[in-house]
DNA sequence: AGGCGCGATTAGATAAGTCTAACGCCGGTT
DNA sequence: AACCGGCGTTAGACTTATCTAATCGCGCCT
């Protein structure tokens, strides 16, 4: 299963997460030694490297292929969502298994179909159609009063809190809603926004998962 | 891969084959040993069996999975060729590996999605959906100037001449057409008849393949 | 009756992908 | 300086899925 490993290790640089063979690991939940053996394989295909830090590189034909999944992924979950009317959970769930199914063909002619969207319900960019925009800040590290446009969820609340899509999406937090700051706790760890004419308090676990640009 | 012999046992079963592990083997192309090994674990698993003669047989909760997976199939070429335009080949090659990543939920808010259609595109019956006509008979029995209509064309095609879907495709001889025998030669093994209005000569082999209905 | 041929199985090998248990390395703390 | 914790790897095992080579068994034809 080199495309998960190569789909994680993309989601984990995009993040910002330290590439380590025990944060892999985590991540696919599977033990290391399970990973060592699995980046060795991906080695000799030429789609990994390991740095003198022992950190992850994917090689430019690795960067290649793990793009292709991570499209997939989001246009199949714009399909689910737009096309088939799932709900965040069950459409990220789905297009994990899709993704790996899905022909270079039917993803071309469902991105055309679905009139070439630009980022996955969340607001992730679709890799080879758009990027990141780059002032985007995490919600977490926004000060009191700042005013901002939520731009995306990231992909970490999606392996490690399923729940929390549900959670945000019912409460209008989805991407192109407008924010504003109302106070930051730094001993509860908290921040309170408003979103829309209602008010949400976050933990700033939760806050650092939803990435905003200022206004 | 059980899905992969589950889907296989079952066009086997529904085109009339004989459900023997070499045939079996032929089919999905694999070596024979390869067969028995995979049959025993399925066994043990509850989903076939064998009965004196040495024939594969479904148990109850096998036949479900398989209709499950073959309807997946036919249930994604309608969306392939319907909502994306694929040609029949291509929606048969991709169908293949879109099925086994299909849930229950995809594939019902899909089969929805469609309008609820009760064959696959070359008039295969979706199992849960819709059965064989009762009447149906293999062109290739049919006695000069009969007349009938195309009812479907068997997934034995799919699996030996992929090519064969694009040549029926082509000449028209889709579901619902309406044809006429003209002249069947027994000696060069061909069969001669009219669709539309153009003449068109198969062989024996191919005419087995196509289904019909009596007008 | 003998033999041929096909079908099915056994035996043994390979490769991917996973696990647990145990060990070695390195960096920071006491 | 000693040590502990986290990280990575080694060693050994298991499961699934595949292969080739060889063997067994049965039915049919001469």
């Amino acid at each position: 299963m080199v495309s998960h490993y190569l789909e994680a290790i993309y989601y984990m640089w995009s993040e910002g997460e330290p590439l380590r063979s025990a944060r892999l690991a985590d991540w696919l939940g599977v033990s290391r030694p399970t990973v060592t053996v699995a980046l060795r394989r991906m080695g000799g295909y030429g789609m990994v490297r390991m740095n003198g830090r022992k950190e992850i590189e994917l090689t430019p034909s690795g960067r290649r292929a793990a793009e292709a999944i991570v499209r997939r992924h989001r246009i199949m979950e714009r399909w689910l969502t737009d096309g088939l009317g799932l709900d965040w959970v069950t459409a990220d769930e789905e297009a994990a298994r899709l993704e790996h199914a899905v022909s270079e063909v039917v993803e071309r002619r469902l991105y055309e179909v679905l009139g070439k969207p630009s980022t996955c319900p969340h607001g992730n960019p679709i890799p080879g159609h758009s990027k990141a925009l780059p002032n985007e800040q995490r919600l977490a590290s926004m000060k009191p009063h700042a005013k901002a446009t939520v731009s995306r969820v990231s992909e970490v609340a999606e392996r490690e809190a399923p729940m929390l899509l549900t959670y945000l999406h019912e409460r209008g937090l989805t991407p192109g809603r407008e924010i504003s700051v109302v106070e930051v706790d730094g001993v509860a760890r908290t921040i309170r926004i408003r979103a829309g004419n209602r008010s949400v308090t976050l933990s700033h676990d939760t806050a650092a998962k939803l990435w905003v640009v200022p206004v």
